[in-house]
RNA sequence: GCGGAAGUAGCUCAAUUGGUAGAGCUCCAGCCUUCCAAGCUGGAGGUUGCGGGUUCGAGACCCGUCUUCCGCUCCA
């Protein structure tokens, strides 16, 4: 039995083998956590994108798609909280290995004194029957002495975060002898500020320039637009905005090949809906989009809902698709009831109104959203991943093969004629020309058919379409199925409908329409 | 970021205590003309991730660095 941690590593050595993925500028020694699509990576990633794409675009007359600006005006990260969320100051512990934020070591060590400062106060109010605490407060020496301290440490971690001098917020940490909650050690590291979003600067003065970040979530490119969108389309809610495109988050730590990495794209979607009937659409979506994920015929035992019981503050129920990736069940999709959060939050931080008037109702509100948000790229190995295969064949020898759905597979049909010689190519070549309007097809003439067939297995191809000398007369080719193996003799002006039923995306839509 | 392991041809891997970098598959040209990777001939492909050091001599030993995988950590 092949180990996970080996079919991971296989998983990644055939990416790279049959031109899928590739690391990002290898001849330089690569960069971390940065991947290319290859030649055929780039038609299955394209594959799957217009697969969710038409599901939602084309099947909902009430959603439409958007393609956002990676660069958006720097407010928008602040009204969407990510300038705080995403640049807390870390500091770890050398002993233990554990990270902390050293804003919240700070505050922790300062509740533990205002802790003792309530002991004392209970301690005197015990003692004195006729107990001033205010009086108290403000004449104990202990009291005082602890409320300095107090006072001292806010004012220098204050003047410390102004400043963003980060030496000086180890230097508190280390003056106030902070010790770790699991090692007792106070053996720190420098305090780092991690901001997850990357910088740049828009203008060619550099003085001039305003820093403005690249997007951290395609999210907010959607909800900036909401109201253009919403007018322009003559949408009434409920409604959607549905989105692909790249986003970047400097990881600190991003590993497992294309699982996490610095740039990736998202597939998303924003429904906007009226206060009070998340509950319903919520549930609504968990479904739609289960079946989005069965409908490709990858294994159910491999998807699983996860949902979060704690909640960011914005949302008021979230969940996770999980996929069991060869390192475990881990997130593939998100969805999120996000409340009126992002639109409430724009609105405030604009000065511009972002509500919506509900004729049915006669009135204007801030619409509540329904998030779906998919990653492509982790869409993308999650089918790798479930479509590489080893097969041991009734004759003992064995077979890699990569089982996509036909739908997604970069190529769709390879022709090969039986010999290179008699005239057989020219009929594959015209066997091509014909095909290649409407699927990506191959042609190949090198080494033994059988040979030629195995080639198209590990990348997915899913018919493999010979020309022999019967061809010339006949008019007929036989083709043979990837998965089955099994070859069937038909006539080549056949050829197009029977492709076109296990290929065409709209077999795999019609499943889920 | 910490700890562990690893990096040799496109892929999978060899190379005795430090002593001429090799094989299989792949790829290319040709022969053969074959329906499930297996025939024959020839060929291409490498500053052993990169940079230093020790040595008469380094793929191997030492230091640094980059990258990857695993665990921890982090994660809207």
């Amino acid at each position: 039995m092949t180990q996970p941690e080996d079919l991971f590593k296989n998983l990644i050595s055939h990416a790279k083998e049959y031109g899928f993925i590739f690391q990002s500028s290898e001849i330089y020694d690569g960069l971390s956590a940065v991947y290319d699509y290859g030649q055929n990576g780039a038609l299955l990633k394209n594959n799957i994108r217009q697969y969710w794409w038409q599901s939602m675009v084309q099947l909902h007359e009430n959603i439409v798609g958007i393609d956002a600006a990676i660069f958006m005006h720097p407010t928008t990260w602040k009204a969407s909280g990510h300038v705080d969320a995403f640049s807390d100051p870390l500091i770890d512990n050398k002993d233990s290995k554990k990270r902390y934020r050293a804003d919240v070591l700070i505050e922790e060590h300062v509740a533990k004194i205002e802790g003792k400062i309530e002991k004392e106060v209970e301690k005197a109010a015990k003692r004195f029957e006729n107990f001033d605490e205010k009086m108290f407060r403000s004449t104990n020496a202990r009291v005082l002495e602890y409320q300095k301290k107090i006072d001292d440490i806010n004012a220098r971690f204050k003047n410390a975060l102004e400043k963003n001098d980060l030496a000086e917020v180890k230097q508190i940490i280390v003056d106030c002898e902070i010790v770790c909650p699991v090692s007792g050690s106070k053996n720190w590291t420098d305090v780092r500020q991690f901001n997850l979003m990357f910088s740049t600067q828009l203008g060619s003065v550099s003085e001039e320039a305003s820093t403005i970040y690249l997007r951290p979530e395609t999210a907010q490119g959607i909800f900036v637009n909401f109201l253009n969108v919403q007018k322009t389309g003559r949408m009434k809610i409920p409604f959607g905005i549905a989105q692909t495109g790249k986003a970047f988050r400097n990881e600190i730590v991003a590993r497992q090949f294309i699982f996490r990495m610095r740039e990736f794209e998202q597939m998303e979607m924003q429904f906007f809906i009226r206060p009070g009937t998340q509950k319903e659409w919520y549930d609504k979506w968990k479904e739609t989009r289960l079946s989005w994920h069965k409908a490709l015929g990858i294994s159910e035992k491999k998807y699983r809902f996860h949902d979060h019981i704690k909640l960011a503050h914005y949302a008021d129920a979230a969940c996770d698709i999980e996929f069991e990736f060869p390192f475990g069940f881990k997130e593939l999709e998100g969805i999120h009831s996000r409340s009126d959060f992002d639109l409430k939050q724009h609105e405030q931080f604009s000065g511009r109104k972002q509500q919506y008037f509900d004729p049915e109702l006669n009135q204007s509100y801030i619409p509540y959203v329904i998030e779906t948000s998919i990653g492509l790229d982790r869409m993308f190995l999650a089918i790798m991943a479930s479509s590489l295969k080893e097969e041991k064949l009734e004759d003992g020898s064995e077979r890699v093969v990569l089982s996509l759905p036909p739908q997604l597979a970069p190529i769709k049909a390879a022709i090969f004629p039986l010999v290179k010689k008699d005239g057989l190519p020219e009929i594959a070549e015209k066997i091509i020309n014909d095909l290649k309007f409407d699927y990506n097809v191959t042609y190949d003439e090198k080494d033994t058919v059988g040979k030629r067939y195995r080639r198209q297995d590990a990348i997915g191809t899913p018919y493999c379409i010979t020309v022999d000398h019967e061809s010339l007369t006949d008019h007929c080719v036989t083709i043979r199925d990837r998965d089955t193996m099994k070859q069937e003799r038909v006539a080549i002006d056949k050829l197009k409908s029977i492709i076109e039923q296990k290929v065409s995306l709209t077999s795999l839509l019609k499943k889920i329409a």
